[in-house]
DNA sequence: CCAAAGATTGGACTTTGTCTAATTCCGGAA
DNA sequence: TTCCGGAATTAGACAAAGTCCAATCTTTGG
């Protein structure tokens, strides 16, 4: 959806934003994530930000991932009962998954509406609704 | 939300209508499943199917799982990332999940609508549209 | 009641993710 | 610049969910 891609300056700034320490490792993941629009699970991950020449860890990836999630960098996809994907667009929005090839595609939340969400019992909020339109070939 | 249990004729009746041969261990995962109105991952199915007396193996109840939801007897629930759900309710229905407590409730298809979905490209059907509201106390 | 087809099983295996303790890095103060 | 203390990284062990396999046991129709 976003066709720039940041610089390095830019990621460190988003990073700092965010309240994260700009590390070597968390700015090539940041990179992968940043600089492309798809939903990636933690060994794609892995695997692209060692592609090119770069060391890091898997236990580095999962710790960035869950500290980018956990300051709102990334939103985490649950379609797929044997990975997470991590989306790099915390905007409100839904997914298209296609249950053959594994591809997730973004659904704006402006064209989908929910109506008749149930009220929730007392001291309960809403963390988010996700919908997930399932779909397949044929 | 349905009170009442199944018996073991019924039970017997219901796998062969969806094709499945009833088979002791199948009757005994049948029976967890209907016989309550919960959403359960495999290992409490595990644990349950076993707590009377049974005899019944990891395998066969990962089997009889897949079977039964290839089947349409049950379907999955795919909400936290660590484990899949089982949920013997196949009518279209949608799911409150407490984020805290892992508790899973449904929300019926009717008071539930989603307006917008994007016309799918040629060729492909929608599988299913699953909305999964994350609450969360305070 | 028999035999073939189908189901079950223990245990090895795979995958995803977490944990730990040792090492390395980073950023601010001087 | 250099130095220091806290923060980050890492290899590899570990854990949990789920699959696979070949040997054994059930089911079922004739
Ligand atoms: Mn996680
Ligand atoms: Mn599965
Ligand atoms: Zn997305
Ligand atoms: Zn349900």
């Amino acid at each position: 959806m976003k066709a720039t891609s940041y610089s390095r300056p830019e990621l460190i700034a988003l990073l700092r934003r965010h309240g994260v320490a700009p590390t070597h490792q968390r700015l090539e993941i940041a990179h992968v994530l940043f600089g492309r629009c798809e939903h990636l699970a933690a060994d794609q991950i892995l695997t692209l930000v060692n592609e090119r020449h770069a060391e890091t860890s898997k236990a580095t990836v999962y710790n960035t991932l869950n500290l980018f999630r956990d300051r709102g960098l990334i939103r985490e996809v649950i379609v797929d009962p044997k990975r997470v994907f991590y989306d790099p667009n915390t905007q409100p929005h839904h997914h298209l998954y296609n249950i053959d090839t594994g591809e997730i595609t973004d659904i704006g939340a402006e064209v989908l509406a929910v109506s008749g969400l149930p009220e929730l019992p007392p001291g309960m909020v809403t963390e988010g609704v996700d919908i997930i339109v399932r779909i397949r070939a044929l």
